[in-house]
DNA sequence: AGCGATATGTAGCAATCGCTACAAGAGCCT
DNA sequence: AGGCTCTTGTAGCGATTGCTACATATCGCT
């Protein structure tokens, strides 16, 4: 047996590795603690119930997806709109991004069950994401706020359209977007 | 007993309308059968096994869409492509399409798992809606393919940030579709 | 009337679910 | 050393999962 003792905090990235590739809506303790090197006993002692186990990995997730920014993403500004979008959904469409959006997809899902949870997990990642594009617009867009949200909705519209195999759709929508 | 025989197409309606409330993602055979009047045994016998069963829910589903396009959404063409989408975004806002929502989002969550028989569902709906969108933009738009993917991307767009709890930024990018 | 195909009810199987009872090891404090 | 708390293993509970075996009922056909 190892001497290393378990935490929230040594379990979260294991666990979070593990939805990324399996999903997060079927996920249940026995996978998860094999996937931890731990046994479902141990999830349920150090989290105290699924539910609280689910939470505690979304905002995980959550923290994830803004490092994922911060790295992965470019530093300067877009020289306009649409490149921003383009910039976004093309980084984002690159293979190792696959794992979040499976379990993003799951989230969504998540939300329109009326989920709690879900719901603040996905709304502050849409916010970290809006963020970004705000100040990643070109230094004179007129209306950065109204920009930023147009330019959201088009990535986040392409990207759905293209987790249903319809991405053809989304990137005509994308080269559409003005300036 | 009822001399009514069970089958296929008296079984679906009373299943799908079951799957639009509680969701698909996590429906099971014995509480499938009791909003259907019957037994998981008979839902076997009719659909072979549970995955059939899925996909006959997921085709009649499409079919479900199909018409709703037909009787709720208007028939005379829109005067400009924002007006389009604002159009399909506020029709399926509406109370009566949150059941259709819920299911949705549990079709898209199957998609980016790779299940065929969802891709094939959500591919066929987002062609019916596309289809839709090209013949209601305005008789003199430029471009009405190109037009209706625009469309399509952005009311996509604002319907999983609805879903998500972020409808005002999805409704900020509506209003600045231009035309 | 009788036969075969279709349709349905009852009971149950092995697997998995989230979770818990119980005991024991490990480390710290006095 | 003795106790105390924190951590972990083993075993199992009741519920639910998809699915099946078996018997029976009902129907059309000849």
């Amino acid at each position: 047996m190892s001497t290393a003792r378990l935490s929230r905090e040594t379990l979260l990235p294991l666990l979070a590795a593990h939805v990324m590739e399996h999903g997060l809506a079927d996920a249940s303790l026995r996978p998860l603690a094999k996937a931890a090197g731990t046994s479902d006993r141990m999830l349920i002692y150090h989290f105290g119930n699924k539910d609280a186990l689910v939470e505690a990995l979304l905002d995980y997730l959550g923290g994830l997806f803004a490092t994922a920014l911060d790295t992965a993403f470019p530093q300067e500004r877009a020289v306009s709109r649409r490149a921003c979008a383009e910039t976004v959904y093309v980084i984002t469409g690159r293979p190792e991004f696959a794992p979040f959006f499976r379990v993003w997809w799951d989230i969504v899902a998540g939300c329109s069950d009326g989920n709690e949870a879900y719901l603040a997990a996905a709304g502050g990642m849409m916010d970290v994401l809006l963020d970004w594009v705000v100040t990643h617009l070109p230094e004179d867009d007129p209306d950065p706020e109204a920009g930023a949200r147009a330019v959201m909705t088009i990535i986040e519209g392409a990207q759905m359209l293209c987790a249903v195999g319809r991405g053809d759709i989304g990137e005509a929508g994308l080269a559409a977007l003005e300036g």
